[in-house]
DNA sequence: AACCCGACTGAGTGCTCAGTCGGTTTTTAT
DNA sequence: ATAAAAACCGACTGAGCACTCAGTCGGGTT
């Protein structure tokens, strides 16, 4: 992150989380600017509109959660397949907790609704995805290399355990059922779906 | 449903397409107004504001989802309680394809945000949620009766499920990847998540 | 001292929006 | 046939919105 001047710095941070918990069109740029202290003008210098400060927001977090993910993963050693998928689980939940309104950004649905038109938003979250999925993809390769891992078609089962993962981490989101209690549950349910035999 | 002047019914349908594919604040009155041909003062003379608006469309939503869900269980035996589950999945597969603005309507951040100030909310999305969840839940229990399913906590492994085919579901929404593809292998996952032994 | 420049300001602008209202048409009941 | 009720209309309103712009300010550089 090269240096930033403080204001920007704050706005982005509030934009986050007003983007994340009120939605896209239900914040308004009056109060980004109470809540930031920095004038509504000061917000259309560093970014040219709303749209272009939502993208700013979103390639922070693609960087972020790439990076975050390079750095645990490099030169980690996984005994089998099926615990490198336990780990790259474990570590996807740890991160959705310690960002936790970026990962609720992600479950926007405006974000879909740009990337339908906007290359650059679609780009960004697909990014993300595919990070996210190859992870589990190579997990599960090594899983069937070494046994540890049943018969199972790589791709479909890892984006059908990302669905449970992401689904989770949503659920939990939206306040409806505890779903924080569920992470040892769905460990355990996903060591039984890649169970060889 | 009691019967309803035509132009009502057109507003609530052209209003649940516009809220599920648009947003809640995105859909502006003038909009449905055009789309439907009711003028703006007829929108406000069947609904006393937006909001209500919205509200009338997640009961009807409840009211369907819980009707189609008890007309298709009724007077169906099912073999064992796996086999209960399979039917339980594909038939909530197969309604969020025919119903599938209102289910793009529950995915959406909105109503969750609405449900946190509005007890009128959260009571429909409980209805719905907890209509399914315990579906999945007596299926799990006849399971380790008749020993069609393994050693697994009821409770746990029904919600596990619900957010695994409410998170497929959604992805097939973003359109992000052909999610679609994937109802043959959530199947076979939860058929291996389930498996005794 | 003169200058320059990036960061910042906040009143102003034009526009869109949800919701209103006074009136007209259509349906229903008698 | 007639009156009452229900359905419908669309111009209007005021609030709130994203975004603009002319100008201030402080810290380098020459």
């Amino acid at each position: 992150m090269t240096k930033m001047s403080k204001k920007k710095a704050a706005i982005l941070e509030a934009a986050t989380i007003l983007f994340a918990n009120k939605g896209f069109a239900d914040t308004s740029m009056q109060e980004l600017s109470s809540m930031t202290g920095a004038a509504e003008g000061t917000i259309f210098y560093h970014f040219k509109n709303k749209e272009h400060l939502l993208l700013t927001i979103l390639e922070a977090t693609k960087v972020r959660i790439l990076e975050e993910f390079e750095a645990h993963m490099e030169d980690r050693k996984f005994g089998t397949g099926i615990e490198m998928m336990e780990e790259v689980v474990a570590f996807y939940l740890l991160l959705a907790g310690r960002m936790e309104y970026q990962f609720l950004l992600l479950h926007r649905h405006f974000l879909y609704q740009f990337a339908e038109s906007r290359p650059e938003f679609r780009e960004n979250l697909e990014a993300i995805y595919n990070c996210l999925v190859i992870l589990f993809e190579q997990a599960i390769h090594k899983g069937l290399e070494d046994g540890s891992i049943g018969d199972v078609s790589p791709r479909k089962s890892a984006l059908i355990i990302f669905t449970m993962v992401d689904g989770l981490v949503r659920f939990k989101n939206f306040n409806l059922y505890d779903a924080g209690a569920l992470f040892n549950e769905l460990t355990e349910s996903i060591r039984r779906m890649l169970k060889p035999n």
